[in-house]
RNA sequence: GCGGACGUGGUGGAAUUGGUAUACACAACAGACUUAAAAUCUGUCGGGAGUAAUCCCAUGCGGGUUCAAGUCCCGCCGUCCGCACCA
């Protein structure tokens, strides 16, 4: 019997599939069709075992889809415009161009060896002009229906470098390269209206459009575009007092005369106001800054934190105190006016009320400058006379006191009842407000789609005419410093006006790669040469049914996916408002690590593990390292958490001594993260084995599938990937693992491989099986039902534990005829053939299969064989399991009730107790309650 | 900081969605086969007590609801993802 091959097998398949078109996307037949797609990658240079992952995930998904009867479409593309390939020009001086397609050659090559069921006919990459022209089309439609318009905005500007800066390339508030400090400044960028299509992006999350995506995702972009209803309302100035010097200096521009507008959703704490705050980019600080060189070096402090929001809602809460006041509209008092850092202009209307006893941001920032904390909310059962705001601000709902006209009234009623006080008063009024913002697609950038724009003195911004398209990117430009290489390109944006004839300059903005990544689905869907979209192929294909991708996408990517769908429905080139009927998001493949003295990270396929002295089973978090002297006998705990180079190149080099002495090592109770270290296969410099993280490049800790592949076949690596796992779940790799895979591939063949022809042999169609052979076609058919429904519902590893548990089975069983037999094995290479599809076809070659197994329909389990007719059932006394009885399946409750009290392992937990109650779920479980 | 998830043996995880906790696999250990190794096969494998039957403890920590909690509720702790110019 000879071993099966993968190295001769999988090319052998892939040829065969190749040469029969199996994966060819094919709308004829009247079937029903279904599109599963993985979300495309990033031509980074190789694949690594997490695309490994999300492919094999979609591959299972396509091949079962086409079994059971579907016209499948399984496209692959490469999302190839982006920043990556711009910096490798800069630091290599390769064309990002050069750079991205040989990588896209390599990973095409990686991803074919996968032996993936893709139409590679529909292949492209977002940086082909083929592309990007209908790219371009489409924002031209869009510009010409009022989707598409121009403002400022702010962008991170690194002054050394002269660039724009990536909130990634803001590392604590300094530019990666330069180290510069980094500022915000204004420049003029192109948007795109989503927030127009806020209210029905939002609605559709729940009225069943998205019913096939999870919640989890639902629920985060319900929070991001995060519609509110509150009051736009106006605090005016207060009167300046005559001991205020330098009055003059201190009035309201025009503009801001009848006071600041700040937007709330909670109205019914007015009472509980005690400072007015607006964003340190508000046009009243700017203004006020003008005269104030002290407001001046506060909102550049401010600045420097860049625009990231998780930094300026992580830094600490400060504020600049301006000298104007306002006045409370329902008392006499005056609120002080803060310019503070935690305000951000982008939302509402860039300023608040702060209500210390009702926020916590108010309250921490209230506590740092002594404001006054009255508190307005009591909660429920609270005393409204010893009631008071230590720590935490209270949230909650509750009954308003200490607030005049609204005291006695409940939050709602309160918020009511303030909102229609202060429109009848003409300061303000109820308005809906998002959180989601419109979205910026201008990159200062050589690496993208050009945007069709030129830009004319005389007629303004004049849009690309259709038969000037596409824009083509330059093919040569200079990479060799930072900022922006079309806009210091000699030729490239000199134009004449297309309306006017005059000399005119092209926009050198290039596209956001969201935007690329918006309609490639579409595209894959129904291209066509000269439109973006064939809308009668887009009409048969969309909606994507299956769409498969990381969690880290849940919002931006398939927001934007989802709008750009919205607006090009609108302007008729689709019939759907949602591109993906059903969504899943994977776990990623995490990997450790390695981390060498001097900060940098090593290599995580190439270094022997050492572990640290260690007894049999230490666990990486159980162990504690500290070094002795030996002098004094004191020990000195080794922190781990750091990053700094210095520290490391302490901690490894007290490893290291410590390995050679053996006195490190104690246990603790307290996490510690340092248990091992690894060293470079080559130079042999250690590591420290740092931090779990997300495969990247940068850090080095990317597997290659390749390696897998090429000892143990690309199977293996699919199988591997699978297995164990659940896919929503993040699944940390290790080399550990591989070997089981493969095991089990060779279990399977030498399964088959001793039944040769067998198919040729019996009629499957016609039943020859006698009462010997039923225990194993339970097997069979239970594994049918149970593996179609894992599949179907992306439990690919329990589907996987149950082709383990029948090929037990199977191999185990003697006494069954060759029809039952034929049946198990035939029913076990299809089952698997989603997973291992090159093992599959060897296997139904073998067996005597007729064509191929891919094209071969899908098992169908025998109702009648599923059924037990007899069952455990577990018997607990007092909610402990005692004992097991076994009943006739359709037993009823009283027979089960009087098998369960018989039984001996109960009587005896029962004898000389009362029984107070008994029990019975049909099927599951019995339990007795006794005193 | 805000939003979303996750936490079960030495390891990845399963648990029919409130019903026999630890399926399946990895690792480890023991044995068979072998001149030997690899491969393969068989067995053991959460912790503790006991010759054994069996009993006690255990699903991050602390409470609660229930005949019954890994699962539901409340409060902590820890890890991961996203935060609008990474893709």
């Amino acid at each position: 019997m000879s071993r099966y091959n993968p190295k001769e097998a999988e090319p052998k398949w892939q040829a065969r599939w190749k040469a029969a078109g199996a994966f060819t996307a094919d709308a004829s037949g009247g079937k029903p069709k279904y599109y599963v797609l993985e979300m495309f990658p990033y031509p980074s240079g190789r694949i690594h075992i997490g695309h490994v992952r999300n492919y094999a995930m979609g591959d299972v998904i396509a091949r079962y889809k086409k079994a059971a009867g579907f016209n499948v479409l399984h496209p692959m593309g490469w999302d190839a415009f982006g920043m990556p390939a711009e910096n490798a020009a800069m630091q290599t001086g390769s064309h990002p161009r050069d750079w991205t397609y040989s990588n896209i050659d390599i990973m095409r090559g990686q991803l074919k060896q996968m032996g993936l069921s893709i139409d590679w006919s529909r292949e492209f990459a977002t940086c082909d002009p083929e592309y990007y022209v209908h790219q371009q089309r489409l924002f031209l439609a869009f510009w010409k229906q009022g989707f598409a318009y121009r403002k400022e905005s702010l962008v991170n500007w690194d002054p050394v470098d002269n660039t724009v800066l990536a909130n990634e390339q803001v590392i604590d508030g300094k530019g990666w390269r330069s180290g510069a400090v980094v500022e915000r400044r204004k420049l003029s960028q192109w948007f795109l209206k989503i927030t127009d299509a806020a209210d029905d992006l939002l609605a559709a999350l729940d009225d069943g459009r998205m019913a096939g995506w999870p919640d989890n995702v639902r629920t985060m972009q319900r929070n991001w575009i995060g519609r509110s209803n509150g009051l736009a309302m106006k605090f005016r100035f207060a009167a300046a007092t005559s001991s205020e010097e330098g009055a003059d200096n201190n009035a309201p521009p025009p503009e801001f005369e009848d006071g600041i507008e700040i937007f709330t959703t909670r109205p019914d704490t007015l009472f509980g106001a005690s400072f007015i705050a607006i964003a340190p980019d508000h046009p009243l600080a700017t203004h006020f800054a003008q005269s104030d060189s002290g407001l001046r070096d506060f909102i550049s402090d401010c600045q420097k934190l860049g625009t990231s929001e998780e930094a300026i809602e992580k830094a600490e809460k400060r504020g600049y105190k301006l000298q104007v006041e306002m006045a409370h509209p329902f008392d006499d008092r005056r609120l002080p006016v803060y310019v503070a850092n935690f305000v951000l202009m982008q939302y509402g209307t860039g300023a608040i009320f702060g209500c210390p006893s009702g926020d916590q941001r108010d309250l921490d920032f209230a506590r740092k400058y002594r404001l006054a904390i009255p508190p307005v909310v009591l909660p429920p059962e609270a005393d409204p006379v010893t009631f008071t705001i230590e720590a935490e601000a209270y949230v909650g709902p509750g009954t308003l006191f200490n607030s005049g006209f609204l005291d006695g009234m409940t939050t709602e009623d309160a918020i009511a009842a303030a909102t229609a006080k202060i429109e009848e008063m003409g300061l303000g009024k109820e308005v809906t407000q998002y959180r989601l913002r419109d979205w910026g697609v201008s990159r200062q950038r050589y690496w993208g789609c050009p945007i069709p724009a030129i830009h004319c003195d005389k007629c303004g911004i004049v849009a690309v005419p259709e038969a000037d398209l596409p824009v083509k990117l330059p093919a040569e430009a200079d990479f060799s410093e930072p900022g922006n290489p079309l806009d210091r390109h000699p030729t490239w944006k000199h134009v004449n006006c297309p309306e006017c004839g005059a000399k005119a300059r092209r926009e050198t903005d290039t596209f956001d790669t969201f935007v690329d990544s918006s309609w490639y689905f579409a595209r894959f869907a129904a291209p066509d040469p000269d439109k973006p979209i064939d809308k009668g192929a887009a009409d048969y294909w969309l909606p994507v049914d299956q769409y498969i991708g990381g969690v880290e996408h849940a919002i931006l990517h398939l927001l934007y996916a989802r709008y750009f769908t919205r607006m090009m429905k609108a302007c008729g080139y689709l019939s759907v408002d949602e591109p993906f009927a059903n969504l899943f998001t994977q776990g990623m493949v995490v990997h450790e690590t390695y981390k060498n003295p001097y900060g940098g990270w090593g290599p995580a396929d190439n270094v022997v593990i050492e572990k640290i002295k260690s007894d049999s089973q230490l666990r990486p978090h159980d162990v504690r390292t500290f070094v002795l002297d030996y002098a004094t006998g004191q020990k000195t705990n080794i922190e781990v958490q750091t990053t700094s180079a210095e520290r490391l190149g302490w901690m490894c080099k007290a490893v290291m001594d410590a390995v050679e002495h053996e006195y490190f090592i104690d246990y603790c109770e307290q996490t510690a993260k340092l248990s091992a270290f690894v060293l470079d296969r080559e130079s042999g410099s250690p590591y420290i084995i740092g931090p779990i993280e997300k495969m990247s490049k940068s850090k080095k800790n990317v597997v290659s599938p390749e390696a897998i592949a090429e000892t143990y076949g690309a199977d293996a690596a699919r199988w591997f990937m699978l297995s164990d796992s659940p896919p929503e779940r993040d699944v940390e790799w290790t080399d550990a693992g591989v070997e089981g895979a493969w095991k089990l591939i060779n279990r399977i063949w030498d399964a088959v491989s001793s039944s040769e022809g067998l198919l040729k042999t019996v009629d499957l169609n016609n039943p020859a099986a006698g009462d010997a052979d039923k225990p194993l076609r339970q097997t069979t058919h239970g594994a049918i039902a149970g593996i179609t429904d894992d599949i179907e519902n992306f439990r690919f590893n329990k589907a996987i534990a149950r082709i383990y548990e029948f090929l037990n089975v199977l191999k185990s069983t003697s006494g069954a005829g060759d029809w039952a037999r034929a049946e198990a094995l035939s029913t076990l290479t299809q089952l698997v053939a989603p997973f291992t599809p090159h093992l599959a076809e060897e296997c139904w070659e073998t067996l005597g299969g007729e064509g191929l197994v891919c094209n071969a329909p899908w098992p169908k389990a025998d109702p009648g064989l599923l059924a037990r007719d007899k069952i455990v059932l577990g018997v607990q006394v007092n909610g402990k399991r005692r004992s097991e009885i076994e009943v006739a399946a359709d037993a009823d409750n009283a027979a089960v009730e009087k098998a369960a009290l018989s039984d001996a392992g109960v009587k005896r937990h029962i004898d000389g107790k009362t029984i107070r109650k008994v029990v019975v779920v049909p099927g599951r479980i019995v339990n007795i309650v006794v005193s």
